[in-house]
DNA sequence: GTTTCATTTGAAGAAACGTTCAAACGAGTC
DNA sequence: GACTCGTTTGAACGTTTCTTCAAATGAAAC
């Protein structure tokens, strides 16, 4: 199937490489690599997952998703500084992940995109579900 | 309903207070307070997606979906230092997304999270989604 | 035009994060 | 027991991220 050794080729002692070399399951790395998405989709996941994943932006995007806000309003929701709520939004903005409109002086903010947001509440729920079993999670 | 005056307070000019003080709609603040789920939930759900807002971790995650890996071949798919894989297998493990078992000198790990992956998957699709929309999602 | 006020923006400082290097650990092998 | 080698760990370093403060913008009110 390949050039080099196939599976166990290490443990079996058959290769002369090591890990750094030579892989100790060519077969195996080759599958998982084949799983892997295209980079750059890779990358956009990860920039949409980290926007959410910081406990002001899940608290701004759930707050967006149920009742358009202005941005004084939200702060006051999150009890957090006008700037600093700014701030965040303007990150979500650049994400795609929050539209706003003006009114007079007001800037009013929404969610905008769906998919994110359902993605978040099952994250939610399963942090719920999480309670329940026996997994530590214990993250700072 | 509720101590201060209602909706649209500042924009009628029926109130004195301005956004540090008051809101300008009393009612969404409320609605959207309540949509909002206990901190620690958020807290935890926060956490879960930030282990997933990250390129490499991203693809720690899918591959060892895919396959159960050493730390050796894991790192080889990632074109990564076996060092620096460890540090994020345990950051991953500590948050119960990843399990692992020895055999002999090696460590096996695969997901443990099948609700974890899902989700991951579920963004790598919408990335791909996004592609063919306008979205501007210009992250770094 | 001046004032008021919600919002945005930039800069500075602190904290968190990811990577690297060197050393330690622990299970096999000889 | 000494050795090999995959893995883990800790410390150091540079980078990114978050918050705060002060100032700027822009739209309405007078």
């Amino acid at each position: 199937m390949s050039s080099v050794e196939t599976a166990q080729d290490v443990i079996t002692g058959t290769a002369d490489g090591c890990c750094e070399v030579f892989v100790v399951d060519a077969e195996r790395v080759e599958r998982a690599r084949a799983a892997l998405p295209a980079e750059h989709l890779v990358s956009v996941a990860a920039a949409l997952f980290k926007v959410i994943g910081h406990p002001t932006r899940v608290r701004i995007l759930l707050a967006l998703a149920a009742e358009e806000l202005c941005v004084c309003d939200l702060a006051q929701v999150l009890d957090a500084t006008v700037s600093a709520t700014s701030h965040q939004l303007r990150n979500m903005r650049a994400m795609g992940l929050v539209h706003f409109r003006t009114e007079g002086k007001l800037a009013y903010y929404r969610a905008s995109d769906p998919v994110m947001v359902s993605l978040l509440q099952q994250g939610v729920e399963h942090a719920r579900d999480r309670r329940s079993e026996s997994h530590g999670g214990g993250g700072t």
